[in-house]
DNA sequence: AGATTCTGTAACTAAAATAATTACATGTAC
DNA sequence: GTACATGTAATTATTTTAGTTACAGAATCT
């Protein structure tokens, strides 16, 4: 199971996308959240090196930097994730074993193609998605 | 990232499959993937409790019971992934805020088509794929 | 039959990943 | 200058994953 840092992130620039006037403090949104503080910190700092948003430290508040039409859950996912490929592939399996020495390569060409196709489909959805789904939700 | 059960079960199968004729123990196997015997039988129980193969218990060897060609990535990936969900989203999100009232039903349609994206591909591929790419590998 | 070897599992340990927390330096604002 | 915020390192806790030990029960071999 993939982490949960994608959904806390998304969940954070919802929030700020929500209250474009006001100024959230990391213990608000982690209040929203349900978690620490820092943990939301922490992340704001991988989106900021992403570029998806602003901060000023010691200043109250994050501004997204980005339309939320332009940012997908891809770029998101990118920014706090910091793994390149989604499976795990055992190492070192017995290179003496016709299996054993070409089974890596050979699942890298499957597993890279899935995760290809997930990759997409998050490309295909932007925060603006998210933000009107919020709103239908009520 | 996602654990090495799929890979690790994809090794074991492909190394049955070229080895029709051989009794392959889990010690065997173990050798080959590079892990403890007992990590072996674990997946193997997985893999006949999902119909892929069958064993008898105290007799070495284990024999595949459905052609390569019709036993899907996905297959193996549902044998031993006990999760059904891909992504996780983080509880308890605070049902007093607009966004973290419905964060987790609105992330949940989006992660489910990305997961649904991934299942597809691993779908679409075959053990019996996997076979003539090891074997195309030398 | 008895010894040996294997599978199937439970139980436990180790290692790694994830999340939560503490602590504090530094910046901002009144 | 005080109060409060961010940024980040360091630590701890929790969960997941993998590895190991142990052993019961089945199969094989002589």
């Amino acid at each position: 199971m993939i982490n949960s840092r994608l959904a806390v992130s998304v969940h954070i620039l919802a929030l700020i996308a929500t209250h474009p006037d006001q100024a959230l403090s990391s213990d608000y949104i982690a209040g929203s959240v349900n978690t620490n503080p820092v943990v939301i910190r922490r992340l704001i700092g991988s989106l900021r090196q992403a570029g998806l948003l602003s901060t000023v430290a010691g200043k109250t508040g994050a501004t997204l930097t980005k339309d939320p039409h332009d940012v997908t859950l891809l770029m998101i996912y990118r920014a706090v994730e910091p793994k390149e490929t989604l499976f795990s592939i055992h190492d070192q399996p017995n290179p003496a074993c016709p299996v054993g020495r070409d089974i890596q390569s050979t699942l890298n060409q499957s597993f890279t193609r899935a995760q290809q196709a997930l990759e997409a489909e998050l490309g295909n959805e932007t925060l603006s998605d998210i933000l009107h789904r919020l709103v239908r939700a009520r």
